[in-house]
RNA sequence: GGGUCGGUGGCAGAGCGGUCAAAUGCAUGAGACUGUAAAUCUCACGCCUCACGGCUACGUAGGUUCGAAUCCUACCCGGCCCA
């Protein structure tokens, strides 16, 4: 059940680049908080430059704890939870995410803190927010659905087409309309309504929210965002040791096809340093993709909004602060 | 100066008499996406029009053809080779 007197969750989306673990922290350090982080790449151990966490000297150099997988506070600096959580070698995904951070945000909020969820990953954060039926990965979920991949049906389903898929589906869940085009989601769809035996539409039904949330998100003019992001990865590659790190992962074990996939800074400087493409060339192209990629988190926190969730639009610190100060005094629970 | 190859949409690059507003890739724009999400995928992309359709386009200017990005001539520009 909810806790009724501390269910507040303040919210900070915005696309790379954008500042929002700067501002997160300084609202923690103002209201008495602790960040939770949504970002689908801060939670592999290794992946520091390249995701940004060696910039925060507030995040905890901290200490795994076995028990809690939570990152124990180290005196007067904020803590960070749900970062370095998993080996890059292995496979992490949206439902352990949801489990790590509904039991970190739970966590901050009995000791009377004020979790603050920060993240460019807008899965993530989303499905933290409304609930999504993760298999039964935290106590508010209304029904455990946890479908768990089924390798064999995948590869038997690769080979057929959208409109193979689509007609498979349908003849799972008659009832099911979908405009996707992707065979990896309409694939991963017949997975779940094949091994549930439930509709798809109940499958993607969110529960309730469970939090009190204030949603922010930065929002600054497209032109500014490409020229912090380029101002970025020159530092993150001449300054920071961003072709090491790669390097580093590399010989630690993690493979370049893997590298790769982990999209952007890696999957550039993997290509460069396998001699694919030459210093200059890498700078162009990846700086091009993660152009692409803040315009493609934009496009989720609109999907957001359409579907009816609030987000407030913010560029300063300040208009952050007000509206905090005031969501507050709100009584709790009462400002869906 | 002579020879030679080439000049195509934002870029790269096909096309080499009609079916070409012109393949493809990239960039760009919009979007989808509940267990890979920094991933994956879809659509649009000369101009005008909701659309049927119309208009302007393949270095420039002429020409040959019923018809030219595609053939011919001259010129301009670039690469290479010989002087």
């Amino acid at each position: 059940m909810k806790n009724k007197n501390n269910n507040k969750l303040l919210v900070i989306l915005g696309p790379t680049a954008a500042g929002k673990t700067k501002l997160a922290v300084k609202l923690a350090h103002k209201f008495n908080g602790e960040i939770v982080s949504a970002d689908s790449r801060q939670v592999y151990r290794g992946m520091d430059v390249g995701t940004g966490k060696d910039l925060q000297d507030y995040v905890l150099p901290v200490r795994k704890s076995i028990k809690s997988k939570v990152h124990k506070v180290n005196t007067a600096k904020i803590p960070h939870h749900c970062i370095d959580v998993a080996s890059p070698k292995t496979e992490f995904n949206l439902a352990k995410y949801v489990k790590l951070a509904h039991r970190a945000i739970s966590d901050i909020q009995r000791k009377g803190k004020l979790p603050i969820l920060v993240g460019g990953t807008g899965l993530y954060a989303q499905a933290v927010v409304e609930g999504y039926n993760l298999g039964g990965a935290h106590p508010h979920t209304i029904k455990g659905v946890g479908v768990k991949p089924d390798k064999k049906l995948r590869a038997s389903l690769a080979k057929k087409s959208v409109a193979e898929l689509r007609k498979i589906l349908k003849k799972l869940d008659p009832q099911s309309k979908t405009k996707l085009d992707n065979k990896r989601y309409l694939i991963r769809y017949i997975e779940m309504v094949k091994q549930t035996k439930l509709p798809l539409k109940k499958l993607l039904t969110a529960s309730d929210s469970n939090y009190d949330c204030l949603i922010l998100g930065i929002n600054l003019p497209r032109a500014e965002i490409v020229k912090l992001i380029d101002k970025r990865l020159i530092e993150r590659i001449e300054k920071q040791g961003m072709i090491e790190e790669v390097e580093k992962l590399h010989k630690a074990g993690v493979s370049w096809k893997r590298l790769e996939s982990f999209g952007l800074e890696y999957k550039f400087v993997s290509q460069y340093l396998r001699g694919r493409a030459d210093k200059d060339e890498m700078i162009v192209k990846l700086s091009i993709a993660i152009h692409q990629f803040a315009k493609r988190q934009m496009t989720w926190w609109r999907r957001w909004e359409r579907q009816g969730r609030e987000i407030r639009w913010i560029d300063n610190y300040k208009i952050a602060k007000e509206l905090i100060k005031h969501w507050l005094k709100k009584s709790t629970g009462s400002n869906m």
